[in-house]
DNA sequence: GAATGTGAAGGTTTTCACAGCA
DNA sequence: TGCTGTGAAAACCTTCACATTC
């Protein structure tokens, strides 16, 4: 039997430990930069306000990667977390709505760091398309399904206005799409066998104002 | 005992709540434009993708708000979670770094629509400095503490490079800033009365990725 | 009849605490 | 000795189901 087998996932891993690797795998690149050969998962949950309890559970649901009274190899735990998220790959990403967003997202370096390479882009608006935009030319949002398509487009990003955004989803849908990062305001309709998350960005601001106007413990209060 | 008294909020409220008084806001003040004045529980989910019992639960911890047979009434719901939220009023908020995703935040209109309101713009960058951004002059980064006191800014919202956030924060906390978003991959070390919320971008896309790769299920399979 | 409000049940996630191993 | 890996316990959150009210 192959020593680095997967193991095969039988519990169904919550949203939370997934949204922790990516804290993880932050973090280990930081520790890897600082030249840290191991790390204990205290150190790991000390810098990701979290308990080593957690930081231990939540790895173990994909392997035994540490070693007792030692800690976690950093190289080999950071690779390995990379390989459970998928970024130890490329991703074709294609990006709808060169807007205020749209092209913040276009520049924003982190997603080009984690494999998202945003190749295609695309707009309605007859000054954009045809243009070149950050070395892409931007395509009409009519051809959307071809194009999509021919380009092997795997992830969706859409940073259309609220209004159109069901519209646009519908359409990407067509060309086979699985994946979709929305960032409009408003709740997507799509079928079961296809990945939607949603990026709202009021809502920890909206999350703030509560906290402040209510006096809301942040957590549990020590 | 006055009927209009607010519960005193014994119980704390989680934080999945709070999120999805927002999902709910945004749901009633689209059922206010379509002109419906009471909506029920279960349409209320139906829109934003939850139970009907847990829309009623997240209700119930602040009141009652609906009528048996009914259900609630849209127009005063949406105002009271607005109430609870805190946005049926302005907040002065200050946003430092306008880079990429800086300049996309001061004209994403749905902050204005809940009452945020960027009032102050830091960098820098001397060749940002003194120039108007969509009607604000940008301050020197070198006066941050200065003029958020002497502007009452209430929320700051930091868009700078990870590298630098840390020191950033640190002087935005000295003008007794008690509530920050960060958009920096990174965290940030704050004293436990400051609220403090993170917008991670690629964390989405690193949950999508991680669904394609390991066919992760949604939610339950029904 | 229709739909809320809510204790209680059920399910999930986090934390505890300790056996096991380098 | 130090720290992981993990069942078990505790905490937390969601769903159920029904009494209640309009």
């Amino acid at each position: 039997m192959p020593v680095s087998m997967v193991p095969n996932m039988k519990k169904r891993i919550s949203e939370s430990t997934i949204h922790r690797l990516s804290l993880y795998f932050r973090a280990l690149s930081l520790l890897e930069k600082e030249n840290y050969d191991t790390v204990s998962s205290k150190e790991l949950a000390r810098r990701e306000k979290l308990t080593p309890a957690q930081v231990r559970k939540d790895l173990s649901f994909f392997g035994s990667f540490g070693t007792r009274g030692l800690g976690y190899p950093v190289i080999e735990l950071k690779d390995k977390i990379s390989q459970i998220l998928g970024i130890d790959r490329t991703w074709r990403v294609a990006l709808i709505g060169v807007g205020n967003i749209g092209s913040a997202l276009v520049s924003y370096k982190e997603f080009q760091k984690q494999g998202f390479q945003i190749v295609k882009l695309f707009d309605n608006d007859q000054r954009k398309i045809g243009s070149n935009h950050k070395g892409i030319i931007i395509s009409d949002i009519k051809d959307l399904e071809k194009e999509i398509k021919d380009d092997n487009i795997e992830i969706v990003v859409i940073a259309v206005p609220a209004t159109v955004a069901q519209y646009i989803v519908d359409d990407v849908l067509k060309a086979g799409v699985k994946a979709v990062l929305n960032f409009a305001p408003v709740n997507l309709k799509v079928p079961p066998d296809v990945y939607l998350r949603n990026e709202n960005m009021s809502m920890e601001l909206e999350y703030l104002s509560f906290a402040l106007v209510n006096n809301h413990s942040p957590k549990k209060v020590k």
